[in-house]
DNA sequence: ACTTTTGTCGACTGATTAGTCAGTTTATAT
DNA sequence: ATATAAACTGACTAATCAGTCGACAAAAGT
């Protein structure tokens, strides 16, 4: 593994369970295992760490749920696919996932740029969109729409982290809750 | 106001401003215009400090909320006066609001018990349960019916933090969201 | 072969931090 | 009026931090 990649690692566990300012850049280069001034060879600052390392772990989410969601026939396999994809992702990458909501809260996150950050939406957006034009999905407004389906995955998640389910059991609240989402917003 | 009032609000908004490392207990102090030792003599650490703030945040709340959906009748009005009311406070307090959120990402949050966290869910588990057996709401677990709740609110608030409606169309909103939440449930 | 660029190191620094402390003021009790 | 306690102050300190720097090694280019 390079060495730009093991700070990275080494610092989303260490952001994560300490927050941004409970972590050194000391601890973190310790942690990957290389020296102090090799951090800051691949990072200027520690900021531009934190930011670098949102991107990273944004785009293996939306590698993962692009791979994971192939494109199905109908509207509501489609949305189910990318629901789906969505939670295993948060499941088996726990770590990466509650970075994003940290990230998300922190003052770091006016550092991107608003394209940057609508930028995976817009597909969805489309999608939500053809779904209405169809009359399958309530005529209500495409960002309510998604925030309702951005919290309902969020917070299946949470339920799932606290209660240590087996995987059958994981699979099929997700599935049952998909099912009740997709009520809601048809 | 109390000096220790005066530092609470100050840590308040810088915490949630800056992040809690992000924060020196001088600026706190500063903002507050107390000197660097009166902070200290209300609170033995920076530490006390954060976790006080996070119960006076959380009783604050808990106090709107019970103030403002008394009780009613049916169990569709109680419940929804319970949503209304945590949505109008979220939306008058926001940075009380993000602040709960913040401390819940914390690793500060371990330093509240597990019954300090569930004493003020005990009322509305109840609360569904009857609905259960009343053939009113699913039969689903509790804990799971108010995980989608809270994700709800939570979700909607974001919402309606972004786009600044007026105040009818936020009413409205929070209105046909119950609405949809309820038919979920039931 | 040699020059340049890139990567790596860890000791170092100036600035900042949480928390202390000795002393002053204000409130309370007798 | 006097004594005692509680509130308050700001200068101080030991520790910690982000980021620098000069030396050296490895690759890459010519």
């Amino acid at each position: 593994m390079e060495k730009r990649e093991k700070i990275l690692v080494a610092a989303l566990y260490l952001f994560v369970e300490f927050g941004f300012h409970g972590t050194p850049t000391s601890k973190i280069a310790q942690k990957a295992g290389v020296a102090n001034g090799t951090l800051f060879h691949y990072f200027a600052t520690k900021e531009e760490l934190i930011v670098a390392l949102y991107s990273e772990v944004k785009m293996q989410m939306a590698a993962y749920v692009m791979q994971n969601s192939k494109l199905e026939n109908s509207l509501k396999e489609t949305m189910k696919g990318q629901y789906l994809a969505t939670l295993y992702f948060s499941l088996d990458n726990k770590s990466e996932f509650k970075y994003m909501e940290l990230f998300g809260l922190s003052p770091y996150i006016s550092m991107i740029s608003e394209e940057e950050t609508e930028k995976n939406k817009k597909w969805i957006y489309d999608l939500l969109r053809k779904g209405i034009t169809d009359k399958i999905i309530k005529p209500l407004p495409v960002d309510y729409l998604l925030t309702l389906m951005s919290s309902h995955t969020y917070g299946l998640n949470q339920y799932l982290i606290i209660n240590e389910f087996p995987k059958a059991k994981q699979h099929q609240l997700i599935n049952d809750t998909f099912e009740l989402l997709w009520d809601m917003i048809t």
